[in-house]
DNA sequence: TCTATCTATATTTATTGAGTATGGGAGAAC
DNA sequence: GTTCTCCCATACTCAATAAATATAGATAGA
């Protein structure tokens, strides 16, 4: 049995005429009777009652054109669904998104426009740190991630820039430093730094490590934290100084005073990043989405 | 899109393997790869991995999946139901009876049995007269009626003997045929006769009038009543006679009697009658399930 | 590096759905 | 009653396409 026969049936069903449903399947009629005829033998049942003029449904037909009209529906959706997903209107997409970095306001919002634009998409949200984001990416776990971009970045993923941070140096209020509205590297020399745990952001020091190497010192490490807040409370504690990107979610901190680096400084890219060649359509729809700076 | 499609799709997201689908499916495996390229093409969804030695499904292809195996269900459903109805253990019908005429108790014990066998058809039972049923099958309105045969019969009409019952004669006790054990055609001469209504009836009598009439005498109708009830009420206040089947369903009554007719007396013949030619399986069935006096 | 296994491509074959021509039957028109 | 018309069924041909065969390319494992 093929849909072909179904929608066959179900025409002439409707015009209670062969040669009337032909028309309207732009068949010829002959072709038509053979159809309903091969489904009758295949069935076994006597659909229509041709015995007069005009011919009618038996009630086996009348019976059969329920379960055959449930299977059209069945397939008119699965087609409906598969046009939506396939223009991206339809789907899932899984985003990571380091909430440390990333402004709540300016995410919910395009969270909150993307889903009026697209009711259709379930949207399920992370909070990872950037690394876990990459790991995320490349096994699947998630589809598009906001994250900070490490120093080199696996040819895999493709991004998109967000935001481009230079770094400053957070001092606390009473220290020297504080006083001055830039420092050069070498100034750095002998302070405590405060670092995020290596584990989670040690590429992102990179950059500055090469600097002050580069001014004949090697950064001691006072204490690493696990976030930015820790970090700017010890800083504000008068523990040591930390480097910070211009505009961290936490700014505006008792005791904490902050300080230009020279135009050479590390800067912080924060990116939308996705697996390069994800042809998922409601991918391409975000991804888009977010280009257009909808 | 076809069922192949969807049919070839299934098999190969099981698999997950096209070489081992097409073995599943009994073809070879180019096709296979072909009509999984058709359809990602007619989709456009890719909808499976197959970057690496093992293919997988992709997000679409999952999604997929899910509106492609209810098509395949609903199919299965159709066919299930397709067989179950051309062999006759599912569907409708629609019975007429006349319940003046049945014992009660035979034909409720039929059809629990029947139901019991067949607890997927769903049965519709109208208690009409026996000429109404015979209308009733040539509309359509009943499928199958059990009813007192007429003397003739349209063409168009199939029937089992189901009872076949001679006529007797209901007399008042105190008549003076009452004391006889069997009667004449021409001892009724002058008697007032009881018959039911002719509209109902008019065709079981003519059998009675052509005796008469051959025994010189034209039976004088005293009333004519609606049922058998009123009609033994009647012989029995003394108002006359009543023709009647051997055992009529109201058999006991005080103040009459029966009395036997010449061997030669009419024949009420209870019959299930439908219309010839009908294939309705469920219909065959139950024929089928009579005749064999299960 | 070689082999085995799996999928994709190219080409041929076979199936079958659709088209054309025609016949028969039932109402409608005359 | 006869003819006409409309509609469905049958017989046969043609064309589209699904499947088969042969083969190439790729990848993991020996």
């Amino acid at each position: 049995m093929e849909l072909r026969h179904l929608r066959y049936f179900i025409a002439v069903a409707e015009e209670l005429s062969f040669s009337q449903a032909a028309r309207r399947l732009n068949i010829a009629q002959p072709p038509l009777s053979q159809q309903i005829q091969d489904l009758e033998r295949e069935t076994g049942l006597k659909l229509f009652d041709r015995s007069r003029r005009k011919i009618m449904l038996t009630q086996s037909g009348k019976d059969f054109m329920v379960d055959a009209r449930n299977v059209l529906d069945s397939v008119a959706q699965l087609e409906r669904k598969t046009k939506l997903r396939s223009e991206g209107h339809l789907g899932r997409l899984s985003i990571g998104v380091n909430m440390a970095i990333i402004s709540p306001h300016f995410f919910s919002s395009i969270l909150r426009r993307f889903r009026q634009r697209h009711p259709e998409i379930d949207l399920s949200l992370s909070d990872y740190l950037s690394v876990r984001q990459l790991e995320g990416l490349l096994s699947g776990e998630i589809d598009a991630g906001f994250l900070r971009l490490p120093s080199q970045i696996p040819d895999l993923i493709d991004t998109h820039l967000i935001k481009r941070e230079t770094m400053r140096m957070a001092v606390p209020t009473g220290h020297a430093l504080a006083r001055k509205k830039s420092v050069n590297w070498s100034e750095l020399k002998g302070e405590n730094f405060i670092l995020i745990n290596p584990d989670a952001a040690r590429m992102f020091y990179e950059g500055l490590y090469f600097k002050c190497r580069m001014a004949g010192f090697e950064p001691k490490v006072e204490q690493y934290t696990n976030n930015l807040s820790t970090q700017l409370w010890m800083v504000s504690a008068g523990l040591g100084i930390a480097p910070l990107p211009t505009t961290p979610n936490i700014l505006k901190r008792g005791g904490v005073t902050f300080v230009s680096l020279p135009a050479d400084a590390p800067v912080y890219e924060t990116v939308m990043a996705w697996r390069r060649g994800d042809l998922s359509p409601v991918l391409q729809r975000f991804v888009q989405f977010i280009r257009r700076g909808e």
